[in-house]
DNA sequence: AGAATAGTGTCTGTTAGACACTATTAG
DNA sequence: CTAATAGTGTCTAACAGACACTATTCT
């Protein structure tokens, strides 16, 4: 029936890192893009869901199995690719802060790159392989957007953090300052954002230390702007 | 290279009849699942882009392009067609009241039924094909989330409309009763949500005539519950 | 000691929800 | 006439933004 299609998958992994909002991309050895950057991903296995796929690439580029995996949406345009036609599901993951098991696994050069660096093209120096710079933004923007109406903040923290750890988050994520007092008010008054462990960060008078709750959406959301 | 796989694209088409959200869906002709109902689709042909191939079957279904079409999500689990592996890229596609040009193209027996009771499997009397059921869901809590935080409401209406018939998309949509006094002042004051044009349905003193404005997000969203 | 941060509290403007009242149109 | 709907206005409770004050920890 004429020309291969293959399915693939592609993965915006995403963590804080430095105050910034930080991505994963590998180095390309074959061509084409040869020595160029682009996001981890794959070739979907014969009888292997797509899903299953995202587990096993996951797996082998970061060697952990992560808080926050979701589609993002799936590129389909015919020449994105010129070898052949690949249509690529590409996928959202959320790194926790201090999961740094990327450099280790990362033979075929993997690296974090601050995320506005690379949308505006600063780096790494070369630009993204295919449209990948394209996934990244869109993946970007979801992230942003769901840290609103979400509580998937937390999965970029360890499993205690301090209101002040969460709001760095936020304000890594967004670029944007946050009230510390009005943001701690607003996190508590949801329901299951955020639980409290009765334990704090050092001795008493230190920040207290909260673990996730079971909430998953916020409402009415948290506001930016 | 062993298996071949396909590229679908399903079409969850939705509008709202007789105050309800109504999907469109297509009688089945051959196995598997022969004589089923199941949402529109196709396969997207060689060389041909998945958006395109959504227009092309749009087009075919249903006569018209539609006001809003947006890629919804990708299903890739490998046994979802029987016959060979068939990764489908679904769409939510929203369609304005009164567009009923379904039934004219529908030879191969399109009808609307109502989304509830579709999905509580009372209509049509059998199940829908493949994996169209966890489809058609997705689409619907797709739809109702993001008539909260954007404008897309008046995709569902026709040019100029009333605060009345905007209120009864989202009453038909989420089923449940707004009040129509606070419901027109949210909407007034969502700058770009809506236009007046300055003429009334009928002679003064009538409901006033809006047009849809160009904002297509709405901060803070409107709220159920 | 000084700076940064966490926690508490206050004040104010905005807004959503509930509801009342009037005018107009449709049946 | 009567019912339904549109538009206006009011009251109140909830909440976000801004900011002040204190205590504690880090450097």
């Amino acid at each position: 029936m004429g020309r291969p299609v293959a399915i693939a998958v592609d993965l915006a992994l995403l963590t804080v890192r430095d105050g910034q909002l930080d991505t994963v991309l590998v180095r390309r050895d074959p061509p084409p893009f040869a020595r160029c950057w682009s996001l981890p991903g794959g070739l979907v296995r014969e009888e292997e869901d797509v899903d299953a796929a995202v587990a096993r690439i996951l797996l082998a580029k970061t060697g952990l199995d992560p808080p926050h995996v979701e589609q993002l949406a799936t590129y389909g345009a015919p020449d994105r690719d010129p070898r052949m036609r690949v249509v690529s599901v590409a996928y959202l993951v959320l790194l926790p802060i201090g999961a740094e098991p990327v450099e280790t696994a990362g033979k075929d050069g993997a690296r974090f790159f601050p995320v506005d660096a690379v949308s505006r093209g600063r780096r790494p120096p070369t630009p993204l392989a295919f449209d990948h710079a394209r996934i990244l933004t869109d993946a970007v923007d979801r992230a942003r957007a769901k840290l609103e109406y979400t509580t998937l903040a937390a999965t970029f923290l360890p499993a205690e953090f301090t209101l002040g750890d969460l709001r760095r988050v936020y304000e890594s994520v967004w670029g944007v300052g946050l009230h510390h007092s009005n943001f701690a008010r607003k996190v508590r008054s949801v329901h299951g954002f955020v639980e409290a462990t009765g334990r704090r960060a050092a001795s008493s008078g230190a920040p207290e230390l909260f673990r996730r709750g079971p909430a998953e959406l916020m409402m009415p959301p948290l506001m930016r702007a």
